[in-house]
Parts: C-alpha cells; structure tokens; sequence
RNA sequence: GGGAGAUUAGCUCAGCUGGUUCAGAGCACCUGCCUUACAAGCAGGGGGUCACAGGUUCGAACCCUGUAUCUCCCA
C-alpha cells in the first residue's frame, strides 16, 4: 500500500469522529469506576466558535481523553446558555430587519420568535465543537431554557424568597439604555473616556427670598442632568463656603429653589469643591439624597432621554441634551468654563452604550451569609483555582459583595414567579392557580383577572449558577440533595472547570454559592483559568479589529490535531497568549513528523533470516537503542504526568514533543534502522521491530490527549483491530518500576559524542557519507552504545588507546579525550586557537571553583551535596587542562 | 484612587525549595545538506548585564526595599 507522504487531515478526521460516535466512546453513564466530570462553559446559544472557545475547549478536551485513558469514566457535559440580553439583543434586532417592531408583539408572539430562531441557528457553536474532536457526551446535551432546566431556577427563587434571601426594593441599578434593562455590577465595563468638566454658575438666593448677583460654581460632566438637582452640596470644613449656610440656590434652566447642604463626602479638591446633587441619577447623590432627604426627580425616559419630569428638553436623546445645554448656558454667561478631563465611564457589556444609574424596583439576592461557604472553600483549598495568584482577587471580591440585581426587564429568560393583585399583595408561587390560592389568603375579593406576574425574568447568571447541579438532576432543588438521581450522586461534584478569569465572578463564585447551598458540597475541585486569546501585537481579538481568525478555517488548513497543538503550544494558565498562526503550522508540522516516522516503519520489512540466507540477529546498536528508549520513555513519562498533575498544560504538551521528535525519531529510530545495501533496505528482525511497534503505540497514547485524530488514524494502520480496540479508550501507558538513570546518562555522553564527530565534518566540510575513525583515550575497551556511535557518526572504526594521537582533530565529552585521524588534513594553527582558548575557558572555571571552596564561609554553610559537588567540578577541570595542555605541547 | 500580577534570547515562554558552566526550551535566525520516513525535513551553530538601583546571604534570575514600564481586577 502507498501512504502519502503527508498526513492528510481532513479525511481522518471526518472518518474518525464518526467512528467514535458510532461505537458511543464520548457516552459515560454512571458505573463502577470512579468518574471524573467536567461540566463545559454553556457558550451562548447565539454563539459563533472562537479562538477563546478554541482554547477552553482543547484544554477540556486533553483533560476528558486522558482521564478516559486513565481508567476513568470520563463525562463531559456539553450545553448552551440562553444568555438573555445578548440573545434577545438579537432577536430584536433580526425582527427589525424584517420590518417587526418588538414593541409591537405581544411576550407570547416575541417568544415565539424568539425560540423559532433559536431552534433554527442556535447551538451551531456544539456543531463547530466536534471539529475540533471534543469528546463530549452529546446526548446529554442541555440549554439552560429548557423545561426542566427552567424550573430547577424557579425553585431556587421559591427555595431562596421563602428563606428570606430575596427581596424587593427601588435601588440604584446600572441601567442600559438600550437593551432597556437593569445589569448587574459585574455586567458594567468601566472605561477611561475623555469628558468635558463644565463649570456653571448657580445663582444664590437671599433669605428674603429673591436672587441676589451673587454665584456658586459648581463644575459638573453630567449638565443634562441639572434638571433634576434637588440640592447643592458642600463640604462643612470648606471656609470658602461657610457663609452659605442656612442658604439656597437657583438651579439653571428650570429655576427651581434648591438647599445648600453640608456634607463630608465632597471632596474639597475636585473642581470647585461643590456637588449638584441628583438623586436620580447618581447612586452617591441617591445617597445623599436619602440622608439629607431631598427629593427626587428622574429627569431621563428609560431609553435615555429626557423625560417630561424635567421640564426642559423633553424628549432630547441625553447626550445630544448635554451639548445643548452647554451652549445655552454659555449663551446665557452661565458658563465660567469648559475643562477637558478624563474619567473612567461605565459600559454596557452587552450592548456597549453608556450605563445610566437609575432608580427602579427591581429583585435582589442577599449575599452576605449565602457566599460565605464559597468564600471559605476557595480560601481553605476545598476549591482551587489555578493558577492560585486568583486566590486574591476571588478573596477581595467576594469580602466586598455586594446584593445581586437579579430582576431583567426582558422577555427571554425565566419569568420571575411572583403575583401580584390589584391591592398591592405579592406572593411569590409556581403556577397561577397556586398563586391564586395564596392571593384569596389576603385578598378575599379577588378575582382571577387582577392577578399579574411579575413582567421581569432572570438574570441569566441566576440559571447558570446551578449548571454542575441541575446539568445531572434539574429536579433536585425541590426534591432536596437526599433525593438526588443517580446521576447526580455519581458525577457531582465535578472534577475540573476550565474556564476565563473574566467570568470569576459572574459565574465560579456564583456556582459555588449554589454547590454549598443545594448540595453542601462544591460543585468542581479545580477552577482551570485560562488566559484571553490576543494578536501577535497583544491586541484583544474581537470582530470589529477583524483579527480574529475562524476557527474552522485554521482547522481546514492546518487539521484539527495541529490548531489543537498550536494552541496549547502557547498557553500558559491564567496568562494571555498572543497567538500566530505560524503556531499551528508548528502543530501541523509535529502531526507530520508524526505521520512519517509511521511510514518508515510500517516500511520496515520483517525478516527471520537475511538475503544472503543467515539467520537475522538484533544488532548491538538496535539492542542499545531499545533498552535506553525503554527507559527515557519511562523517564518522560513521569515529567509529563507530573505536568499534568500540575496542570502545566503546554509543558506537558512540549515534553511529548520532544520526546516524540527528538528521542524516538532523531535518535531511536535513527540507530534501529536498517542499513542500505546496494541500494536496497535490509529487513529488520522481528525483536526490534516489535520493539519499535510498542514503542510507537505508547508514543501514540501519550500523544492522542492533543492530536486524538492522528492518533487514531495511525493506532488502526499499525495493525488489524477489532472494532473497539480504539486509541480513544486505550489504557494509559505505565512507566517501569525503577528508572536505570546510570544508562540514560551513558547514552546522553554517547549523543554527545555522535554531536562531536558530526560537528568536525560541519567544521572540516567532510561529507556525511565519509566514513570517518574514530579513537577513544580510555582504559577502557567497550562502551555498551558503541554501535550506535558507529552507526550514527558513520565511522569505519572506534578505536581505543592510551596514548595521545598525532595528526588528528581531538575533541573532549566530559574527561574523556577523542580522536578523528585526518592525516596531513590538519592545520595546527587553527587547532592551537582553539585549544588555547578552550584552555583559558576552563582555566576561568577552575579560578570560580577554586575561589568558592577557599571561602571558608562557603565550606562552612553549604550543604555537604554542593561542597562535593564543587570538587568534582574542580577535579575535572583540572584533568580536562591536563589533557588540553598535553594537546598544545604536542602540537608546538 | 485601591488591589493583584508581570518584566529572562528577535518572538512566545520555562526556570518549582536561593546552590551543577544555571542562564534553558520551542519557534525564528545563520551555515551545510534534496543523505531512500519526513525540505512541513536532516545535521551543525550563533544569540541574553535575567527591566533599573540598592540591600540580605558564603552564594541571588529566585528573598527584601525603592524606581520605571506594562497588563488585569475593583471603585
């Protein structure tokens, strides 16, 4: 059979995934063996794979394949968030498209809508997911809108109003504009803007009650809002304004008669040292507000923009209010001047439009007691995050919490169950009947048609928060964790979380707070956080900068497997990456490497008996070759999975590399191959050939983790398979009961060797297929990898001696001295340079060692494993200047 | 403004408990090779004042202090 000399990605790729599909390799239910779960980040049903999902799903990926590998029943839950702004976001804007104003649907059509879309293009992002090979369990897929999903989060709300966690209130929201609904604190970006300070003149006015001539300047970003100052605030310490007690002032535009208060909470500094005061729209002047119980008036619509409240400026967009109130002032002299500054300005992380601080009633989650369990957890180690340096933020964050805005004014999501009746009752239940019957309880009159629900749903976070739990058991909440499935109570609690530190807060905190809350227990032991995918220039990769690749792209281009390797090549936890393609063309190029040292030897032709009809025997170098692989691969073996104990993913990645490229291709291979004899390749005998298959199929194992399709490909053409025998659900390689680390120093000095002669023919431009002798200055007769030098160095002779050697080039491993022959080729010149300076540079090491072991203070301290280890260093070098000196004098 | 982290080769990063000539890896680069698995390759090689300034120590990339620059989080 003829196999192409480049892995061709695509087809096995396509062929694979099905197979495993087909034989349910990604199915996991629960069974004897212990489980490890991880539970996937729900992406956004709206949701379109990028880089970032690229990344987090990789590393969940490596982590499920080698947990199967392991022994494990390895379960990966895949699903998708409703997201409930960004989706309805969406919606609305894909209605308007066709000419349909949401405002003009009823909840019930706009759902309708709504769900019609998402049943047509939502979860493409899962679709995208199995390009790249995740393992998921697909037919435990979810969506945290789902019926069942739905009511585990109405539970909780009962479950938390009815113990006394949940309340109502008119707060300060950060409200958005434009997707019309309060956000939480978590959802608002701030960022640095460059605003204009407007310094207006407020008029005094005199106890007598009319004005006098007489200004304060009060400097100010938010002009648009001077409509509804209700006071002007200034700091009792401040003498400039002492006399202003007891005083009022005129605000501008609306003329309204508003008091002078004193308060500490202005800063004397900042601009002119005096406050408007607007309740309404700041949550600072809100509390003023309360404390000096001034009164309140909301001069902005919903939409941002100004309200009929104000009084002035009615139905302006608030921003283009701002800069026409600025020039009516100025042409009303009212302004002293316009200074430029910056300020950091909230955003919406939904919508990007500037957050509004607005009052309106909405529902709250306490947060004080209920988080303290995840709190506790995270700082005890009970939960770690990794790396551990979030500690410190998740610590800071959640000592500071605040109560969770839970309410959205949206449609898409779950609606909040609370009742209300024309008397101005709330129950919180269900169903309607239920809520009827609780309503009868204090409203005798009722009738049906006064009760309505509450028009607000969820917070998306507030069903993402229970995604470890109700992913297995959406029931639990209200049967009580006693009464869990068995799903539940086998999977739970899960076992890694890969996910970004932006959504610490959002999300891991919050699934903690509801691990310990429903299941008294934590929901994952490992928070895996990875890093933001930026350019090679370090610039954030998003849509609108267009320097984002696709995904899919990268993977038609460079295979599944080289993405996958690409991407983990640069991916520290918790730290960006700035990534390149050229990384997935280095991923591709490794599945190439890997392709063709397969080639050469399913070329191999096995044979019990040579051409010339003599029985085959292994040869010395094959035999050194094998007994030192078997032990670096043990060697490595046990780097790698201390890596991956660690969660040292691109370490792990890159010790598999090299131990593929450099160990078993560029050496292994190398000394096991057979020769070329008038042209044509020898067989090998069967002990070393089955060798090297064993070698290749633990190699292959180490590697599927991050190339699962090559992998594959390659565990089925390596010999006939029953139909499960499958690399996917091989066993995990074991390394050998002790290491023989004398051998593997042996042969690392054998390279060393190998590199020396090769470096002389680079140096002498002696070709490669020259054969060259080589002799060895040694007592000794035999070194076990002699073979390998001879094969390996092409020499037609290693020789040993105890004299020096004349007419030769001499390079030194360790204390060992070594001679290439070359007759008349040498020029003593050049030799005598090179050994002086090899000479000085060794002198130079003796004087650092020498002057370390004559510090009486260093001999007295250190420990006795470093003192020995400085007298060795000074007795080699002293042997290695001996036998430099011996070279030089012969060469004079 | 408060907090966390970073700064090591041209690039991306390791360097774990201070101790080996400890200054490392991969990529890139340079030189020579189309050597019968692979040019998506092979062989060999060059390259860093460990941000800066002090300090602790017999010994510092590593610990401490300060400075500069950058990133992130919070207000």
């Amino acid at each position: 059979m003829e196999i192409s000399k480049t892995y061709n990605s695509a087809q096995a790729e396509e062929t694979w995934y099905q197979y495993w599909l087909d034989n349910k390799f990604f199915k996991s239910t629960p069974d004897q063996r212990e489980p490890y779960t991880i539970v996937i980040p729900p992406p956004n049903v709206t949701g379109v794979l990028h880089m970032g999902h690229m990344l987090n799903n990789t590393i969940q990926d490596v982590l499920i394949r080698r947990a199967r590998m392991l022994g494990y029943n390895a379960c990966w839950v895949p699903g998708t968030d409703h997201a409930s702004i960004a989706t309805e976001a969406k919606v609305v804007a894909l209605l308007k498209e066709q000419g349909i104003n949401k405002a003009d649907l009823t909840r019930e059509d706009f759902l309708k809508h709504a769900w019609n879309w998402k049943e047509k293009y939502g979860g493409i992002i899962l679709e995208q997911l199995k390009k790249l090979g995740a393992s998921c369990d697909w037919d435990r897929t979810r969506f945290t809108m789902q019926e069942d999903m739905s009511e585990a989060v109405i539970d909780v709300f009962i479950d938390l109003y009815n113990k006394g966690q949940i309340y109502r209130g008119v707060r300060m929201v950060n409200w958005d504009p434009e997707g019309l609904t309060a956000v939480s604190d978590e959802e608002v970006i701030h960022k640095e803007a460059q605003s204009k300070l407007v310094y207006v003149k407020y008029k005094i006015e005199t106890s007598t009650g009319s004005a006098t001539d007489e200004y304060i300047t009060i400097a100010t970003t938010r002009p648009e809002t001077i409509m509804g100052d209700t006071a002007v605030c200034v700091n009792p310490t401040d003498e400039r304004y002492a006399h202003l007690k007891g005083k009022s002032i005129i605000v501008p535009v609306v003329n309204r008669v508003v008091p002078i208060i004193f308060d500490e909470y202005v800063d004397k500094e900042f601009g002119t040292g005096t406050l408007k005061v607007t309740p309404a729209h700041d949550i600072n002047d809100f509390n003023l507000g309360q404390k000096h119980k001034l009164q309140t008036i909301d001069v902005l619509t919903q939409a941002g923009k100004i309200s009929e409240a104000a009084g002035a400026y009615v139905g302006m967009d608030r921003f283009a209010c701002r800069k026409k109130i600025i020039k009516d002032l100025t042409e009303q002299g009212l302004v002293v001047k316009v200074e430029d500054i910056k300020n950091k300005v909230g955003y919406s992380e939904r919508t990007n439009a500037v957050i509004e601080p607005r009052l309106s009633m909405q529902w709250f989650l306490k947060m004080d007691t209920i988080s303290k369990p995840a709190l506790d957890n995270v700082v005890n180690g009970e939960i770690k995050l990794i790396p551990d340096k979030f500690i410190n933020t998740y610590k800071h964050w959640m000592e500071n919490v605040h109560d969770w805005c839970i309410s959205r004014q949206l449609w898409w999501g779950q609606r909040i169950p609370a009742w209300y009746d024309n008397q101005g009752n709330t129950v919180i239940a269900k169903t309607k009947e239920e809520a009827i019957d609780l309503l009868k309880t204090k409203n005798s009159a009722l009738k049906t048609d006064d009760v309505r629900q509450d028009e607000d749903v969820l917070d998306t976070w507030f069903s993402s928060w229970l995604w470890p739990i109700t992913v297995f058991d959406p029931a639990v909440i209200r049967n009580g964790k006693d009464n869990a499935n068995a799903d539940l109570n086998y999977y739970y609690p899960t076992n890694d979380l890969v996910t970004a530190p932006e959504i610490l807060f959002f999300w891991v905190a919050r699934m903690a707070i509801a691990g310990y809350e429903w299941m008294g227990e934590k929901p994952f032991s490992n928070v895996y956080l990875t890093g933001i995918v930026r350019d090679k220039l370090g610039r954030k990769m998003s849509k609108s900068l267009g320097n984002s690749p696709d995904p899919l792209d990268l993977i038609t281009k460079y295979g599944a497997d080289g993405v996958r390797v690409g991407m983990l090549l640069c991916s520290p936890a918790g730290n960006d990456l700035m990534f390149d393609e050229s990384y997935c063309e280095q991923g591709r190029n490794f599945a190439n490497k890997v392709w063709n040292a397969f080639r050469l030897i399913q070329g191999f032709e096995v044979a019990t008996v040579t051409s010339s009809g003599v029985e085959m025997q292994q040869s010395s170098a094959q035999k050194t070759a094998i007994t030192w692989f078997e032990q670096k691969l043990s060697e490595q073996l046990e780097i790698i999975n201390d890596h991956y104990s660690k969660y040292r993913m691109s370490d792990a990645l890159m010790t598999t590399y090299k131990l593929v490229w450099d160990d078993f291709c560029a050496w292994y291979l190398e000394a096991i191959k057979p020769d070329f004899i008038d042209g044509k390749a020898q067989p090998i005998d069967k002990a070393t050939f089955d060798a090297t298959i064993n070698f290749l199929e633990s190699l292959l194992k180490i590697m599927h983790p991050w190339m699962p399709f090559i992998t594959e490909e390659i565990w089925h053409l390596t010999k006939e398979r029953s139909q499960k025998d499958c690399i996917i659900v091989a066993e995990w390689p074991k390394q050998l009961p002790t290491l023989e680390s004398k051998q593997l120093a042996e042969f690392e000095v054998c390279k060393e060797v190998i590199a020396s002669v090769r470096n002389i023919r680079q140096q002498k431009q002696i070709s490669p297929k020259e054969k060259l002798a080589l002799i060895e200055k040694s007592e000794a007769q035999h070194s076990y990898f002699d073979d390998v030098v001879i094969k390996l160095a092409n020499l037609s002779s290693l020789t040993y001696t105890k004299d020096k050697v004349e007419g030769a080039l001499s390079f030194m491993v360790k204390s060992t001295e070594f001679y290439v022959p070359m007759g008349s080729n040498i020029n003593p010149e050049e030799e005598k340079e090179r050994l002086s300076k090899e000479l000085e540079y060794n002198q130079g090491f003796l004087k650092s060692v020498l002057v370390k072991l004559s510090n009486e203070k260093f001999v007295a301290n250190a420990k006795p494993e470093v003192i020995a280890a400085e007298r060795k260093k000074e007795s080699d070098a002293l042997s290695k200047i001996k036998a430099i000196e011996e070279q030089l004098a012969v060469l004079n």
